[in-house]
DNA sequence: GACCGCCCATGACAGAAGTCACGGGCCGGG
DNA sequence: CCCGGCCCGTGACTTCTGTCATGGGCGGTC
């Protein structure tokens, strides 16, 4: 409904046709194919692929494309994975509306565009401090399964998890694993 | 973004006028009553008051005015408790974009609408089986504060927040706070 | 008045979570 | 080659969680 919402807006623009619309991430690249495109407009979260991860695709598959990634949330590690996957611009839903097609035609002039205020906020932040397993063992951890649980199911030793999971609390700052999951997805290193 | 997108999407409709829009749930009786308004469209997730909420205060403010919700979760709770508060139709943002205009020319006539999916889960399910002061608990676990944490916040003892919670997880079926606290949020039952 | 459910509390206990020290293997950089 | 970082593991220890039994107070209902 937004999608279809938000193509309604865009078309309302003299200077803008919607030529196409999927629904889930993985059928980006494919309707990318088949249609001439100028510029991409993803969402991250999709069924299928996030948009970042769709964005990566796209950029190999057709890099003339330009990217806009929206988002509804507004999380600092977003934006520098959307960015290193080729993303030419970076906009969240709580914009006004008229940044949409603003943003549209400026990555088309070949500018990039990112909200300041995140841009501060990513740069302030550093880069994730969390290693690949760290945070494989943390995502693994928020549904609330047992240090157990998460073991067999990364076929690590109980003991193994607990250390890993001990490391992202530190280094998240948090008090325990739900604490630091919730910094981790706030962050975006997730 | 999205609320700008949707009043775009509903002026193409010729019989749908969007006569105003407000950014906060706070704000929505205030635009009520300074308009001409036959239907209100209030999404749950927005600062200030939820839309739920929002709707409980507007059928007692205008009873006239018909309530549509709109939320992004199709949380049978949500439903429930938006029914409860005299709204008059539910839909989930991923239902197609047909269905919004629909929907409310649906309840113009005096019907209501209600996704046939989740109106059976919501029935099958049952009411809430948590008390309030479980609630409370609860929710106040959500972040991943201890027990202690939680007691200070609540005036309640270490021991009293233990018990809670574990009937809490009892109650929903889980194995711990963190699975209880997922649980009870996919419900709606916070 | 007896009963029930909710509220709040205490104490005891088993088990899970979190910290720390320590070890080995692997790989890349100076 | 040595060092550092990441990977994986063990063992010991403290603290926090979760469960259970048990109690009193309060408000409803039959």
């Amino acid at each position: 409904m937004v999608r279809e919402a938000l193509a309604a807006l865009l078309s309302l623009e003299g200077d803008i046709d919607v030529v196409a619309q999927v629904a889930r991430g993985d059928e980006v690249v494919a309707a990318a194919q088949t249609h001439e495109v100028e510029v991409a407009l993803l969402d991250i979260e999709m069924p299928g692929l996030t948009g970042i991860e769709a964005a990566g695709r796209l950029r190999k598959a057709r890099p003339g494309i330009k990217i806009v990634v929206l988002t509804t949330f507004g999380r600092p590690g977003y934006l520098r994975r959307a960015m290193e996957s080729g993303a030419d611009a970076f906009l969240v839903k709580d914009a006004p509306a008229s940044q949409l097609a603003e943003a549209i035609r400026r990555v088309l002039r070949g500018e990039r565009v990112i909200d300041p205020t995140l841009a501060a906020a990513a740069l302030a932040e550093g880069a994730n401090p969390l290693t690949s397993r760290e945070r494989d063992v943390l995502a693994a951890a928020a549904d609330g399964s047992a240090n157990a649980d998460i073991g067999g199911r990364l076929h690590l030793s109980e003991g193994t998890v607990r250390n890993y999971l001990s490391a992202a609390i530190q280094k998240t700052g948090a008090r325990n694993r739900t604490e630091a999951v919730r910094i981790a997805m706030e962050k975006g290193w997730l």
